[in-house]
DNA sequence: GCGACAG
DNA sequence: ATCTTGTCGC
């Protein structure tokens, strides 16, 4: 893509803006398998805020976890974002971090597991497609609350149910432990919602989040508390 | 206009 | 997202 399209992609300078670079973005995402064979290298991406200062640095972490789990590389990058949270564009406030982990990560995950809608979003573009775009990497996106639309699992792990929104499925509710709240899968990019069911769902190990995601949270969090200058 | 609202 | 360790329960 051009340089200029990135710009557009990663800083809008209003929500007029960042609207229309969803719109580019979601026509070019492709909510099919297309991966590599497996085994997987899985990732997973997450960031830290600081409380109190909600909407300035942002503490980002992706991790890298070869197929039995254990973690291969790791990678943070903490910054002042130049976007606020606003819901519905979470993108534009991490992906730039997340782009920079991306690019010192010194062992690539195959796919990478992001913590946040991918395609059950008001626009179809949630932070797993958005950072899936822009790295053209296939992702998934897990997210511990709904956004848009509606699902509810039965209590076993690996009940599931479609999150629906506006008469389509959009997502799949996914119970990964009993008693615990569901996880809301969506197609981030190039990757199919069964095949991100069966990946997330082979990640778990008993806990509610999938391990990639876990160990991102925690890569952010660790970072978020050694950084230097204001908490 | 009112309420909802990933992280 | 964040404030927070131990504690109650399966």
């Amino acid at each position: 893509m051009a340089p200029d399209t990135l710009r557009h992609w990663l800083h809008p300078r209003d929500i007029a803006e960042a609207r229309a670079a969803q719109a580019e973005m979601a026509a070019r995402l492709v909510t099919t398998d297309d991966l590599p064979p497996p085994p997987w290298r899985l990732g997973g991406a997450d960031a830290s805020n600081t409380r109190f200062d909600p909407a300035r640095r942002v503490h980002a972490a992706i991790v890298t976890l070869d197929p039995a789990g254990g973690v291969l590389a790791t990678a943070t990058e903490s910054r002042i974002a130049d976007f606020p949270y606003i819901p519905g564009y979470l993108g534009f406030r991490e992906v730039p971090a997340l782009a920079a982990c991306w690019g010192r990560l010194a062992v690539k995950p195959d796919i990478i597991l992001v913590d946040g809608q991918g395609i059950a979003h008001p626009r179809g573009l949630g932070l797993a497609c958005h950072l899936g775009l822009v790295l053209g990497v296939p992702t998934i996106g897990v997210a511990k609350s709904l956004l848009v639309g509606e699902g509810e699992p039965g209590p076993d792990p690996g009940d599931s149910a479609p999150v629906r929104w506006k008469g389509a499925v959009i997502g799949m509710a996914l119970r990964t432990r009993r008693g615990a709240r569901p996880l809301y899968l969506s197609s981030g990019h190039r990757v199919g919602l069964a095949t991100a069911a069966a990946i997330v769902l082979g990640a778990t190990g008993g806990r509610r989040l999938p391990a990639p995601i876990r160990a991102a949270h925690q890569a952010a969090n660790a970072a978020r508390r050694g950084a230097t200058s204001p908490p």
